[in-house]
RNA sequence: GCGGACGUGGUGAAAUUGGUAAACACAACGGACUUAAAAUCCGUCGGCCGUAUGGCCUUGCCGGUUCAAGCCCGGCCGUCCGCACCA
């Protein structure tokens, strides 16, 4: 009589077993003896308290990984925890009255519930949130560690501010000119803030990219151009004319094209530059002239929008090879934030240059001619010429390529003294200052004699206040003058403590190195990197750029030790979950769960009203197109909601979640445990001997699996387990007992990393009384791999015509006289004179006729 | 503007990296079982011509290289992503 496999049934028994068994913990490496370790990570989760699809999604696969290497026989450790600071326990606490602490641990209780009940193999022994004392004590420790060696500092600027989080933002966490979390304009403030310097390692992050050959070029590309290295001149234009007070040795700039130099007409300094500001102090229309600048926002379109203006300072200086001189002009394209905050413009060959040059009047002078144009009729129209060309109207670089004058230029000016070879980045320090309460306390005071003192290891962890009150806006601790108030650590005396907390990316750019141990720096060493980490690509140039520097940074300091200053040897980004949109004739948002199917076109579960289907988006609570995990699991079970995320796209790819598609899952299970329903009970006997076709198939498909995961291409190792399953059921009346059990044997290991539950039950039917994540990743058979006979497809002139069987290693000679002699192959060459034959042995044979 | 990715049936996609295009799945259609429905099973399923063995066409468009191109090269068109007044 045949069964149906009950996941509501089995999905508890096998996680209990789990459990029972402690069998995902990682083994220390004493434990671990030869085996080699395997460290899989997927980005720890925000605690918002349900557990969504693309968690789902991203968790599967991670999994994927870990159960793989886990039965391929190496060391795994594959941790979980909670990247647990953060505004949305503010907003909480604010808008419920709730402690943003409570409000916080809750929500991972609830959440742990809910991931314990997909049945990843995870280690939940290394657990920790980065709220809890324990952790960001020791985030603090590597605080003062990095203040202590000189990375660390704290100084007044120009500083992004977030109106709505009440905040200050880093550059990376301001997304076209908007908030990253709150999507409100970023206004700039001067305040005076903690930085980190990641600048100082601006040269090894761009350099280490390179080794990074398991990461997607799409990342390493987007943090090369974040970081945006560029090699030129630094140098000084000299007065002609009026000096201004303090600014005696002239103006600084920096150029990527010295080359240019002959053809320069001005110079232009920031609206911010500290010459600007100086001479805006008695001078009313420069200031009036940098108000207007400050009104252009800093948006996509505002910038594209934005015409070049400027102004005439009125003083000049001199060029530095030839006799004349350059005008000083205030421009608004330039910006204080790189370089020097000054430039010397080349019309002629940029076309910002171009723009104010038409504008303002300024002369054009073209250096670089293109080739075929004439040197005496050049001219420079609406668009600077930036390509290659010949170097001209510049004395002695003329004649020279572009890159044989920057050099040339170059050498001059350093020659000269006045200017040297740069390096200039695009990247600026991380500063890391938030003006919030639910964050790592930075452990230093303020001294009203010592000045700024960092507190000695012994008075941490610096703990947040327990009574906090959200009542007025701003910064909690800021008002807290019994937390704030303290003993300076140096004098004794009276001092306060700091009330800004760190950004949240600190807690997430060290917590892999916290997972692999807490203090122990040998069982750091033996962990890290982590081999294969799995997330979304929205953190390309956040998280992974700051843990690439914290990395190193540690590093720096005996804290961690990573070939390369490396944290993660493998990265996989893995698309999102999408589903339908729905609105009502209202055109509010309706959730699936809402709608109606039945009926063609759907609508209102409740109301019957009319639904119109919206596009295909990321699966999101504002659009409500989301679908609740918990109640896949609870119909479906986990393994098909794991399945699906993993089957239908490839998995750097959105997948869209589809009804469906789940449906599609479903079956998927009772077809496989139909197969192992209609083999003998407890067979003795796991092993067949032969070369059998489903012998073949099944050895087969286990190299299909293989190479599938190490490929990262879960959809093609799930296909491959689909048409296995068809076979197993075809072959269910021909196939030898021995043969079937060892097919389904050999599949349910496969199967476990896709379905850990349904693969219990599957390794129990066959008897098996230990558990299947035990069990060693199966062994195919070399000698199945190959067929003794293959059927080769005939093409003549390239159209196939016919099909020829032929033994797997007949010599090339034979194939070609088998094919020749093919009935439906002369039918197309007879009366023709065979000019070729091509023989690609296993694969095809290509006749070229005349 | 700069950088990157992608474009294949009604749909999600596959194609061992230059060698039988469309595996696997979804949807649709036909059939079996059923009083009926659900579930399950069997079959058809890129287009055109043909009763059929079969033939012609087909991987965004145009051209090229090659015995052979979804894959390589050149030029367009389109979609998506990242950065953006970075000197």
């Amino acid at each position: 009589m045949a069964s149906r496999y009950d996941p509501q049934g089995a999905e508890p028994k096998w996680l209990a077993a789990w459990e029972a068994g402690d069998v995902y913990r990682a083994k220390s490496p004493s434990e671990a003896g030869n085996a080699p370790k395997a460290y899989v990570l997927e980005m720890f989760p925000y605690p918002s308290g349900r557990l969504h699809m693309g968690h789902v999604r991203n968790y599967a696969m991670g999994d994927v990984v870990a159960r793989y290497k886990r039965a391929r026989g190496y060391n795994v450790l594959h941790p979980m925890g909670w990247d647990a600071f953060g505004m949305p326990a503010e907003n909480a606490a604010m808008k419920q009255g709730v402690h943003p602490g409570e409000w916080t641990y809750k929500n991972i209780a609830d959440m742990r519930a809910q991931f314990m009940k997909l049945g990843l193999s995870l280690d939940w022994s290394r657990e920790f949130a980065t709220c809890d004392p324990e952790y960001y004590g020791a985030q603090q420790e590597i605080f003062l560690k990095l203040y202590e060696a000189g990375l660390i500092y704290r100084k007044a600027s120009k500083v992004n501010w977030d109106p709505v989080d009440q905040t200050v933002l880093a550059n990376e966490q301001v997304i076209d000119g908007k908030g990253w979390r709150s999507s409100a304009p970023v206004e700039q403030r001067e305040l005076t803030q903690w930085f980190f310097k990641i600048t100082d390692y601006a040269e090894d992050l761009i350099a280490g990219l390179e080794t990074l050959e398991r990461w997607p070029d799409k990342v390493r590309t987007m943090q090369a151009n974040w970081i945006g290295r560029s090699e030129g001149l630094q140098m000084r234009f000299e007065w002609s004319g009026d000096t201004p007070d303090g600014f005696d040795d002239g103006v600084e700039i920096f150029t990527t094209r010295p080359d240019t130099l002959f053809g320069a007409s001005f110079i232009a300094l920031s609206p911010d530059h500290p010459l600007t500001l100086q001479l805006a102090e008695d001078n009313e229309a420069l200031q009036a002239f940098r108000a207007e600048c400050a009104k252009v926002g800093t948006s996509e379109e505002a910038i594209e929008k934005a015409e070049k203006i400027g102004f005439n300072t009125g003083l000049s200086v001199k060029h530095p090879f030839e006799d004349r001189e350059l005008p000083v002009w205030v421009a608004n394209f330039v910006l204080m934030g790189y370089g020097t905050g000054a430039i010397f413009a080349c019309p002629a060959h940029d076309q910002r240059d171009l723009d104010f040059a038409r504008k303002y009047d300024l002369p054009v002078i073209p250096v670089v001619l293109p080739s075929g144009e004439d040197a005496e009729a050049y001219e420079i129209g609406k668009d600077a010429f930036t390509g290659p060309g010949q170097i001209f109207n510049s004395d002695f670089l003329n004649g020279k390529s572009i890159e044989d004058a920057k050099a040339a230029a170059i050498n001059t000016i350093e020659s000269s003294g006045h200017g040297t070879r740069t390096v200039n980045y695009r990247l600026r320090d991380w500063g890391v200052s938030r003006q919030r309460y639910w964050g790592c306390p930075i452990p230093v005071v303020h001294c009203p004699t010592c000045g700024i003192v960092p507190l000695p290891k012994s008075e941490l962890p610096v703990r947040l206040p327990e009574q906090v009150s959200f009542d007025v806006p701003g910064n909690p601790l800021e008002r807290d003058e019994a937390w704030k108030s303290c003993t300076c650590p140096k004098c004794g005396g009276d001092a306060t403590r700091e009330t800004d907390t760190l950004d949240t990316f600190v807690d997430s750019s060290w917590y892999y190195a916290r997972f692999a141990s807490e203090e122990n720096m040998a069982e750091r060493a033996y962990w890290l990197p982590v081999d294969q980490y799995v997330g979304g690509v929205e953190h390309a140039v956040l998280h992974l750029l700051y843990a690439r520097f914290i990395a190193r940074a540690m590093g720096s300091v005996g804290l961690m030790d990573v070939a390369n200053g490396e944290p993660f040897a493998g990265l996989f980004t893995q698309g999102m979950v999408t589903h339908e949109t729905y609105k009502d004739p209202d055109g509010n948002w309706i959730s699936p769960a809402e709608v109606n199917f039945d009926g063609n076109p759907p609508v209102h579960g409740e109301t019957g009203a009319p639904i119109t289907v919206g596009p295909i988006e990321k699966m999101s609570k504002s659009i409500r197109n989301t679908v609740d995990p918990d109640a896949m699991i609870a119909q479906y079970g986990a393994d098909v909601a794991r399945m699906f995320t993993l089957s239908d796209s490839p998995p750097e790819r959105d997948v869209e979640w589809t009804q469906a598609g789940v449906d599609g899952a479903a079956r998927f299970a009772q077809r496989v445990w139909a197969n192992f329903d209609a083999l003998p009970e407890a067979p003795t006997q796991e092993d067949a001997s032969g070369d059998g076709d489903l012998r073949r198939t099944s050895h087969k498909a286990v190299a299909a699996v293989e190479q599938a995961v190490d490929e990262f291409r879960f959809n093609s190792a799930v296909a491959t387990l689909y048409e296995w399953t068809n076979t197993i059921k075809k072959a269910a009346d021909t196939a030898p007992e021995a043969e079937r059990v060892e097919a389904c044997s050999l599949f349910a290991r496969c199967l476990q990393l896709f379905m850990p539950h349904l693969a219990e039950e599957c390794w129990s039917r066959l008897g098996h009384d230990t558990l299947i994540v035990h069990a060693p990743w199966p062994k195919k058979d070399p000698a199945l791999l190959k067929d003794d006979l293959v059927t080769l497809p005939v093409q003549v002139n390239g159209k196939r015509r016919s099909e020829v069987q032929v033994a797997a290693d007949a010599a090339p000679k034979d194939v070609e006289a088998i094919a020749l002699a093919d009935p439906n192959v002369t039918a197309h060459t007879d009366g023709k004179t065979i000019k070729k034959v091509i023989v690609v042995p296993g694969r095809i044979v290509n006749i070229v006729v005349a």
